[in-house]
DNA sequence: GTTCCTGCAAAGCCTTTGCAAGCGG
DNA sequence: CCGCTTGCAAAGGCTTTGCAGGAAC
């Protein structure tokens, strides 16, 4: 059994528990997701459930990406300019940078920036909720510092 | 001469520099912009930019606010699940907390942040063109730790 | 006078929704 | 079986665009 397999597998238990109902739609798209090491659009994931569920509706897309983003299962994203992508909602929280030039994401995470983030909205009297944060940038000319 | 005049006056000629025309309209939402201390919306403009110039059109407002965020006078902004809000482009860049009860928004800057988010990308092999931090934030039930 | 800009209306794009048939538990 | 889900088609919300008349320089 494979890491998606066991992450798919969660996910349904997730969604079942809270009393949804497992059509083949929604396996196959919790599925994909499970799989997905990218950040698909509502369109490439029906493109992608195609394969498992012929016939299957891009409305059906748009509402079971709606009631898994509910139910914890992924993350939506929002990139400038782009439509909305999609994550699976892993462990561990991260950020993202995204290539300006290839469109390329490269997922990163920092405690201290997010102590900083806390620690800020604090003293100005809130606590944050969630947040987003996404850095576009560029290769650098020379070699990265290593 | 107020602040905000002058800051239009800048704006303008900055748009005069680059060649564009300085219609009516346009005047008119580089003033509303340069007195704006909120973050409106197109719509919003249009109306602001309506008792200006009466008849003026949501087409005009449009491609006048892509006009003023190609020349670096306005910044869009796009907090989630809403419509694109704009802000002048003041002289320091700054972020946002939007209290996710009230909508309201508040800027905040953090050079310690932006340190580590260039660090961070460097040490990735890429350099940052711009970025977009948005904390959605919620008021302490206590006191804010002053 | 040119050329760029505007208003209008229409279209575009992504996403949501009403409805009747269909499937899941 | 009952009721949630689906597919289809249509609508929705925001934003962009084609076009012909009008304004800026």
């Amino acid at each position: 059994m494979s890491d998606s397999d066991a992450l798919a597998e969660k996910f349904t238990q997730a969604l079942r528990d809270s009393g949804i109902r497992i059509t083949r739609q929604r396996a196959a798209l919790v599925d994909i997701i499970a799989q997905s090491e990218d950040h698909p659009d509502a369109v490439e994931l029906h493109r992608r459930a195609a394969d498992a569920v012929p016939g299957i509706s891009l409305s059906t897309v748009y509402r079971t990406l709606s009631a898994l983003e509910e139910h914890g299962v992924i993350q939506r994203l929002q990139f400038e300019g782009d439509t909305a992508r999609f994550e699976h909602a892993d462990l561990d929280h991260h950020d993202h940078m995204i290539d300006v030039d290839s469109g390329e994401v490269v997922e990163f995470q920092s405690e201290e920036i997010e102590a900083l983030q806390d620690a800020l909205a604090a003293s100005m009297g809130y606590e944050i909720v969630h947040h987003r944060m996404e850095l576009y940038v560029r290769k650098t000319r020379g070699k990265p510092k290593s």
